[in-house]
RNA sequence: GGGGUCGUAGCUCAGUUGGUUAGAGCGCCUGCCUGUCACGCAGGAGGUCGCGGGUUCGAGCCCCGUCGACCCCGCCA
């Protein structure tokens, strides 16, 4: 080992000890007759100190180091006489006797420190240097934390580690697949896996009833700051279980996390239903940091599928499918023509000015959100009204609509009207927009629970016909089965997701596990026998061989450290992330390849790909 | 596929109505300084205003095109 000691460990404790040091230059302070240099390795910082009196040679070659030049120390530990108390290291200093340059480096384009100047091109080219910073390393330390602390609970519940194919096979369903041609196969394309759904019922069927993987998942869809085209699951399966065990293991997963990583106790996760979670929140995914629940003044009742019919044990209760109307017969258009009119209440808003609440209209009409106008109605302190629709509804009918919010004096409610999907959508915005406003989306505290109850199947307008909701091998709630034949539409899937702070960390299901379901779920689907056959035969095929009930989660695992980072970003949790246009500007991926490559892969470019 | 923000010194940014020699902070270089720790002080270097075209007596600023970065919608079973 070239060194004794990290630039963390140093304490009072070591005084008088020679010791050699590794790490990088911070930043040096030339006093004149003295110099000093933060020494820093992924364990912290140490000063060095040099001295003119008796070493002045060494002292001047000291000085002439630069920013991020890789030293060799050593020297006596010594206190020092003015101490540093922000830095765990700062009562010490090394007395230093001797030194090697164990390498020079260039000035870095950014500073290596927690605020950094560098900008995020900047940092991403050369992500090598962002890595060496505090803030950066804290994430990837955590990051592993993540995954040993998930290794250390799955391996006490007796799962094993099963690494599954990244070269796999191309299907249609679902997002677009990376694919990768096969030289010793010409016209023939591997796909990377989106996940290893089918592997790991493959697993289930072959015996090993509970399995799972830290593992990459390849998506060719465009990317966000939460979406990266390479991205790492926990890939979970069990066999012979139901939904309630499932969720209780992973319940547990997610707790031994919070507590391990994050130091948190948690109280056991509520659960809401799709449908519940669309009326209340607008989304499936709810921010229940806070309530500022959906109250409804208009609505047609009961969407088509789902009306919460597992309701009594969830805590969010309310009038499922009600039809009611508290806003027909005065004339206002924009009401009498919506399908629904739904509202939020803001505590303490009824103060907003004219200003503030134009700028709310103006983030609502905005084009990603779509709102046509947004009405508003102020709760005055005196117990008065002032809305922007005043001239349609009288006091008499305000204070009714204050009282179906159960809105104070001081509040502010606001109100959309609309097509019932759209309109829960844009409301949704609006109430993160308010959560934001009023501070109440904390990242220190976290609010996780199960949406349960989803729709199987989803309509695709354009293509004339559904698609699975979560994936073709999600299976019906059992009584729903029947309607796969007369109204798949209103077919639950015995599917759920896990939420955290309005962030999608985890979904799964109860799989099909016996043919002749499969075969009629991919049929509802539009394939037909042969297609289907060719395309998931292999599965099928294996469900003839004694296939177990079985069931699985996967958890987007970048994101989940993210949300326990307090981050919305998940690329500063991943140590080499990919740009929005899925580039990697370090290394410049993707690239061209030569001719000899394409060659050999017989594949030849369309005109005007040439690059 | 669409919407938005942005591109000026190594980095982060300012730059008014189109008008003299394009600025600041940080960083960098030189000098001074023996207890700094975001050291301080003095001085200095550093610019194809992303790229191409156009309008104009004159363009960092206006127009057209193009490239790139970031955020969002669509998409992501």
């Amino acid at each position: 080992m070239l060194r004794t000691h990290t630039c963390g460990e140093l304490s009072l404790k070591n005084i008088g000890k020679k010791v050699t040091l590794c790490g990088w230059i911070q930043r040096s302070r030339d006093m004149g007759g003295m110099t000093f240099i933060d020494l820093r390795d992924r364990y912290g910082i140490t000063q060095l100190a040099f001295n003119m009196d008796g070493r002045a040679v060494l002292c001047g070659k000291a000085r002439a180091l630069g920013r991020e030049y890789v030293l060799k120390a050593t020297g006596i530990v010594i206190e020092r006489s003015s101490k540093n108390l922000k830095i765990p290291t700062g009562e010490i200093e090394i007395l230093v006797e001797e030194f090697d340059v164990l390498n020079e480096s260039k000035i870095p384009p950014f500073t290596i420190e927690d605020n950094t100047d560098g900008g995020e091109e900047q940092r991403m080219k050369y992500r090598y240097l962002d890595l060496r910073r505090n803030v950066i390393k804290k994430n990837i330390e955590l990051r592993h934390k993540m995954s040993v602390e998930t290794r250390n609970y799955m391996n006490a519940q007796g799962f094993i580690e099963v690494e599954t194919p990244c070269l796999i096979k191309s299907t249609p369903e679902g997002a677009r697949d990376f694919v990768v041609p096969s030289r010793m196969n010409a016209g023939e394309f591997y796909a990377l896996p989106q996940s290893p759904q089918t592997f790991k019922q493959l697993l289930m069927v072959a015996g090993y009833d509970r399995y799972y993987q830290i593992v990459r998942c390849f998506r060719d869809e465009d990317l966000r700051s939460d979406r990266q085209p390479e991205f790492t699951q926990i890939d979970c399966e069990m066999s012979f279980v139901t939904k309630e065990d499932i969720l209780n293991t992973f319940e547990g997963l997610a707790k031994y996390l919070f507590k391990n990583v994050r130091g948190i106790e948690v109280n056991d996760f509520p659960r809401i239903s799709y449908a519940d979670a669309m009326k209340y929140y607008g989304s499936d995914k709810p921010d229940i940091r806070f309530e500022m629940k959906f109250v409804e003044l208009k609505s047609s009742g009961s969407s088509p599928h789902l009306g919460g019919l597992e309701g009594g044990n969830s805590p969010f209760e309310g009038g499922k499918g009600d039809v009611i109307d508290l806003t027909s017969g005065k004339n206002f258009k924009v009401f009498d023509d919506a399908e629904l009119v739904v509202g939020i209440c803001a505590s303490g808003c009824g103060e907003y000015s004219r200003k503030q609440l134009d700028e709310l209209t103006e983030f609502m009409k905005r084009p990603q959100i779509g709102a046509t106008g947004l009405v508003y109605v102020k709760c005055n302190n005196d117990g008065t009204f002032k809305s922007s629709v005043d001239k349609f509804y009288n006091e008499e009918y305000l204070k009714k609509w204050a009282a179906t919010f159960q809105a104070k004096p001081g509040d502010l409610i606001l109100i959309l009207a609309g097509n019932t999907e759209k309109t829960r959508k844009a409301l949704c915005e609006l109430r993160i927009e308010m959560g934001n406003r009023l501070g109440l989306r904390n990242p220190d505290i976290f609010a996780p629970l199960w949406v349960t109850d989803f729709p199987l199947l989803e309509w695709d307008e354009e293509t004339h016909r559904f698609y699975a909701k979560h994936h073709p091998f999600t299976s019906p709630k059992p009584e729903d089965i029947p309607l796969l034949e007369t109204n798949p539409a209103a077919a639950r899937a015995n599917a759920y997701d896990l939420v955290i702070n309005g962030v999608e960390i985890g979904g799964g299901s109860i799989r099909i596990h016996k043919k002749d379901l499969q075969k009629k779920m991919l049929k509802t689907l539009g394939f037909t026998d042969e297609e289907a056959q060719s395309q998931f035969g292999f599965l099928m095929n294996a469900f003839e061989y004694g296939a177990p009930p079985h069931g699985g989660i996967a958890f987007g695992f970048d994101r989940w450290c993210a949300v326990f980072g307090g981050s919305e970003s998940i690329r500063d949790y991943i140590a080499f992330p990919k740009n929005n246009a899925g580039r990697d500007i370090m290394i410049d991926s993707p690239s061209a390849i030569s001719q000899q490559q394409l060659d050999e892969l017989n594949i030849r470019l369309a005109p005007g790909n040439k690059k």
